[in-house]
DNA sequence: TCAAAAGTGTTAGGCTTACACCCATGC
DNA sequence: GCATGGGTGTAAGCCTAACACTTTTGA
């Protein structure tokens, strides 16, 4: 068997990774999380967290475990997005990725440095940097998946903390179709999905009058709407 | 090297396959095609059609390649429908599925044995038999995603010959759907969407008044509509 | 002339959209 | 008292859903 090279079968392989496009609203933009590579190919560009899929987990669990080594971020929810598998899309070998995209609030969240100290940053999605393979097409694919799922499902309130106002809720909505809404339609409609509660407490800041706060009736699901 | 494995790595890779959910209306049922397998595991029970992914190919060239293979069917248009990756879903080594769904006429189409003679066979969906692997899992989803496609996208017509009637349009959506439609509002909808024309020619079966015949204008892409 | 499927409009109700002003607060 | 965002209702038009009879053909 050749040394270093213990893992050996009568057909060839292809490697598999998974990659994740995490979403959030900051500085009135979305944004996505990226981090810089460290290792060639690529180095010093920017790409989306990721990495090979271990023989213990599944793809999903892979997502989750790239996402919690290399952006400290644990938890989320992750919806797969698509299989990338142009032969030549890594030239070391063959790799097969498959992609998942989430949603987070920025503000609880600081993206820091994994172990290997690569740095993480989120980038305006209409300002993203040059991405090593084919990261680009991958983000591309999942802001479309998003904007066509915010009113199928209840994803848009992974953006936002455990409480919040109709207007930030609003707000959520224009930045992810890039186009402004009807402050009554907008709360006519989202009430009348009957997946919002009011806490009874409101939002005072600034020098106006105050804004009644709301939870997710049912925050554990994210539900396909009709 | 190990003889007969001679394709070593220094990380362990899962092996990669396809496998297809191709559908068809064929006695009045939506109907799935099922190959029986001639090799452990799962010896004899049947399964979708699929297999390993070459390295020269990309998934989707994978699938159309087995598909060819194990049916004679060519030329689809094939959707990427969801990649499974259970640790344990194949019992002989770690295998990553990604999987496809596509639609054809069953009039012209005789699934017939590949060049290893296996049997291919169409089943209805609301009678398979026990199928191997997770395959069960993948037809269901597979059936799912076709159902909430139909009224979004073009797809209902690959099951149709080229010419065709609206009441055998209105007959594939009651299929799928599994439920009885308005005459009236199927045409007044079918028709507002601006996707078919007139042939100018008329379907003289039965004896009854001929129904006018329809082509899809644009039959090369699968739209989204909306 | 009968059986069988093709073809055709209208109405009511619900949903969507457009639109403008008062309210409560901090400074 | 003024600036700021929070909060509210109505009317028109559009879309959807329900519903039944006439037409054309082959046997």
């Amino acid at each position: 068997m050749p040394v270093n090279q213990p893992y050996c079968y009568t057909h060839p392989h292809p490697a598999v990774t998974t990659d994740i496009v995490l979403f959030t609203i900051r500085e009135e933009s979305l944004q996505v999380l990226l981090i810089q590579r460290t290792n060639p190919p690529f180095r010093q560009m920017w790409a989306l967290p990721g990495g090979f899929l271990n023989m213990d987990e599944n793809l999903e669990q892979c997502a989750n475990r790239e996402l919690l080594e290399e952006t400290g971020i644990d938890g989320l929810y992750l919806e797969q997005l698509y299989t990338f598998s142009a032969p030549d899309r890594d030239p070391r070998e063959r790799v097969i990725s498959a992609t998942y995209f989430a949603l987070t609030q920025s503000d609880t969240l600081h993206p820091k440095a994994g172990s290997d100290a690569q740095e993480a940053a989120w980038f305006p999605i209409s300002g993203l940097p040059d991405l090593a393979f084919d990261h680009a097409e991958i983000v591309e694919l999942a802001r479309q998946r998003l904007a066509a799922k915010l009113n199928y499902s209840t994803i848009a309130f992974q953006l936002l903390p455990e409480t919040f106002t109709l207007s930030q809720l609003q707000a959520v909505y224009e930045t992810i179709l890039d186009e402004k809404l009807d402050k009554r339609n907008f709360r006519k409609g989202v009430l009348a999905r009957n997946i919002l509660m009011e806490t009874g407490d409101y939002s005072r800041t600034g020098n106006h009058r105050p804004a009644k706060t709301y939870r997710v009736i049912n925050p554990t699901r994210v539900e396909i709407i009709k």
